[in-house]
Formats: C-alpha cells, sequence, structure tokens
DNA sequence: GTAGGTCTTGACCATACGGTCAGGAAAAGA
DNA sequence: TCTTTTCCTGACCGTATGGTCAAGACCTAC
C-alpha cells in the first residue's frame, strides 16, 4: 500500500479490523484493571493478561501507560456527557432532572469501572483531564446550572442553588458505582438485585425531586 | 530501662514523646501522600521527604508501606463512625439527620485527605479494611437505620428506604472532599470560601431533610 | 559519667516495572 | 507469486521502589 493511501485511511478514522478490535479489547482491560488497581498501582503486565495478549502488543496500540489511561478516561467522560441527553429534551422539571438521575444511575450500573476510573482521577486532582474539568465540564455545568434555573424562576421547583443540586444528583447515583463494594458488603455481600437497583433508583429519584419541591409532600404524614 | 518497664510502658499506651510526635508527622505526610498519589502511586520516598526524615526512618516507625497504610485508613474509620454522635443524641429526626449531615460535611471539610483514602480503599475493594466494613460499619449502619425506621413509624418523616437515605448522605457530604478538586475546578479554581461551604451545607441538609418529609414544603410555590 | 536503651541515617540489595527492539508471522496489495 | 505493510512477541534494559542493615548519635536513668 502507498504511504499516501495509509495515511488518507488513519485520517479517515478507518483503521483495520484488526486494529479496532484490539484496542477496544486492551482498553476494555485497561479499564478494569485501572479500576481495581488505581494508576499507580495497574501494572501493564495486568492488563495485557486480562487482555490476553503479550504486554508488549499493549505497547504497539498504546505508546505509553498514561497514553492507554488517558484513552480511558476519555471514554467515559464522553459516556457521563451523554447522559444530559435526558435533561435537555424533557417535558418539565421533575421529567428533566428525574430523567438524569435515571440515567446516571444506569450509567453506574453498566460502567462501575469506568465510573471508579473517573472518581480516581478528579480524587487526584485530575492531572490528564484538566482541561476538560475546564472547558467542557464548565460548560456543561453552565448550561444545566441555566435550565435548573428556568424551572425555579417558573416556580416548577423550590429556590434550590442549582450547583448544589447537580453535586448532589452526582455524587449521589456515582455512589452507587464508586462505593459499589461497600454497598454489596452492606447487602449481605450479595450484588444489587434488579428489583434492588429498581428501589434505589426510585428512591434517590424520589427523595431528591421531592427534596426540590418537584413532587408533593409524602403522604400519610401528620 | 529494663525491658519489663519498656513493655509495660508500650501496653500501657504510653510511648516516648519522640516516639508519639514522630508517628504522628509520618501519619500526616503518608494520609496526604495516599490521598494525592493513591496507595499504589504513593512512595515511601514520596511520604518520608513530605516528614521531613530519611526514608529509613519510616521503616522503623512503621515496618512496611502495607502497615503504614492500614494505620491511615484506620484514623479515618474511627473519625468517620464518631460522627454518628449527633445521631443518637437528637431530639427528632430533622435535629439527628440534619446534625449528621452537618458532621459529616465538617469532616469533608476538615480531613479532606483522610476521605480521599478511605473513598479510594473502599473503591478498591476495601482489600485491607474489609473485616471493618463487615463488623464495625455494618453494625452501625443496621443501628442507624433502626433509628430512621423508627422514626418512620411515628411520622416524623416519610416511608423512605432508610439504607438509600444513609448511601444518600454519605455519598452527598463526602463528595465534597473527593470531588474537592472538581469543585474548585467548577469555582472559578478556587476553593470554598466559608460563606459557600455554608451554602452547600444548607443546601444539602435543607434538600435532603425537605426529601423526606421532615420539612414543611418548600414555601412561594403554586 | 556511663551504661543501656532509643532513634537516626547513608549505603546497599533484590525485585518489579515501563518501555524498547529485532526479527518473524500474517495479512494485504499487485 | 512476490512485495509491502501491519501485526506479534520473547528477550532485554535502565530505573525506581520497598525494604534491610550496621554503625553511630542521642537520650535517660542511675
Amino acid at each position: 500500500m502507498e504511504e499516501a493511501v495509509r495515511k488518507m485511511r488513519i485520517k479517515a478514522g478507518r483503521r483495520t479490523d484488526i486494529r479496532r478490535a484490539r484496542e477496544e479489547a486492551i482498553l476494555a482491560a485497561a479499564e478494569k484493571v485501572f479500576a481495581e488497581a488505581g494508576f499507580g498501582g495497574a501494572t501493564m503486565q495486568l492488563i495485557a493478561d486480562m487482555a490476553g495478549m503479550p504486554k508488549a502488543n499493549l505497547h504497539y496500540y498504546f505508546a505509553t501507560k498514561e497514553d492507554l489511561y488517558r484513552r480511558v478516561v476519555e471514554n467515559i467522560f464522553t459516556i457521563w456527557l451523554k447522559a444530559a441527553d435526558c435533561f435537555d429534551n424533557a417535558a418539565d422539571a421533575a421529567a428533566g432532572i428525574g430523567g438524569y438521575i435515571e440515567a446516571k444511575m444506569e450509567i453506574s450500573r453498566r460502567h462501575p469501572f469506568g465510573s471508579k476510573v473517573w472518581a480516581s482521577e478528579v480524587m487526584h486532582g485530575a492531572p490528564v483531564i484538566q482541561d476538560y474539568l475546564e472547558t467542557a465540564l464548565r460548560g456543561w455545568t453552565e448550561g444545566r446550572m441555566r435550565a435548573i434555573q428556568r424551572w425555579i424562576d417558573e416556580g416548577q421547583i423550590a429556590a434550590v442553588d442549582p450547583r448544589h443540586l447537580l453535586y448532589m444528583i452526582w455524587a449521589t447515583t456515582q455512589h452507587y458505582a464508586d462505593f459499589g463494594h461497600q454497598i454489596e458488603t452492606l447487602n449481605a455481600g450479595k450484588p444489587l438485585t434488579d428489583r434492588q437497583w429498581r428501589a434505589a433508583i426510585d428512591s434517590v429519584r424520589e427523595i431528591i425531586l421531592r427534596g426540590i419541591g418537584a413532587l408533593p409532600p409524602a403522604p400519610g404524614k401528620p
């Protein structure tokens, strides 16, 4: 193949099937290992074993451990931001915020490893994605805060601080992934069942929505 | 000094002043380094530098890195559990839960490093404090859940799931420590002021208390 | 003062880790 | 089939790390 053609291919983002499959396998293994051991505790050998290939092959696809880690974190961030869709296309405050809570709980359930990697990255001062925090995340946050403020102005919800409402949603939903081990231990050592997940989602949504006055007060109270 | 006297001294917990001071200095440095770099990323050299002593001296007081780490985690856990006092000596549900939220927010503010170490430990599967989770934490949790259930039965708060209420409190309050860097970034890169901390605490307490029906619905709403 | 303990520390060691590389296998064009 | 490119991998390397140790400094009780 001519050099020019190869470059065009890469530029067009059309890599070999092999390359795509291998990169995905490595990224999946890396996500798990980084989540379970942290960046410092993770080793290329562990990731290679989990991906079922020799260590040298990892360095063929990803130059350094940092590169691999960065790709993992970027993937998570993308998923994280995408959950915002439920926020925007909502009819009212209860649907918007409730849908967002549900979406984030679903992420915690489906991508526990990714959530942990993200948490770890932020906890350690966001050494590799500080720029994302300052641009994408800041912009996203300001947009949602405006949306919440609009709902407040319209009288749909109580006059809470939109910022702290967002933090509470993030914290609570991600807790079910990041502290999943603790939750499991407190659940007789067993992972949450479908029914228990449903109960968790409903509890979280109910308390928060009622907390911001988007639901009528609980019945059966004096 | 005779061997017997020395042993009595140690048994009585009365070590040398020097020993106590050094151990404290090392523990403080270790807490910070473990929080910022994770267990795997932390090095004994870094901790030694931060504590202002040569690395070999660390190993004189703490046999291994694991020992040192375990001591740090145990210290945190103690603080963590002690916050429960506000829970027990409360006149009613609003005071009990509100006080607990306030206490946990204060911990997040005063011990951000410890909170991060704890979060990191649990996120990675609690390799060194699994026994604590299964004994002390489980017992503590069950006790508080009973207290909450009693408040529900007495009609003081709505019929929420006590377990998920506790998780929400833990998640939200610890978020201000564990994700402090993200919060700071979203606060124009500046740490929260006293006033902002006050607003955060009030927001959290208000939303949660109203969410469980321990506060009257927000005023000024249709 | 001095004996017997505690504390300090530079030098050292074995290991494990991230990363490299050369050379071969496999696939993709021509 | 022959050539070119991509993919694979065992062996290897320099370095950083956790941990050791022996020798000395420093206290403290008598």
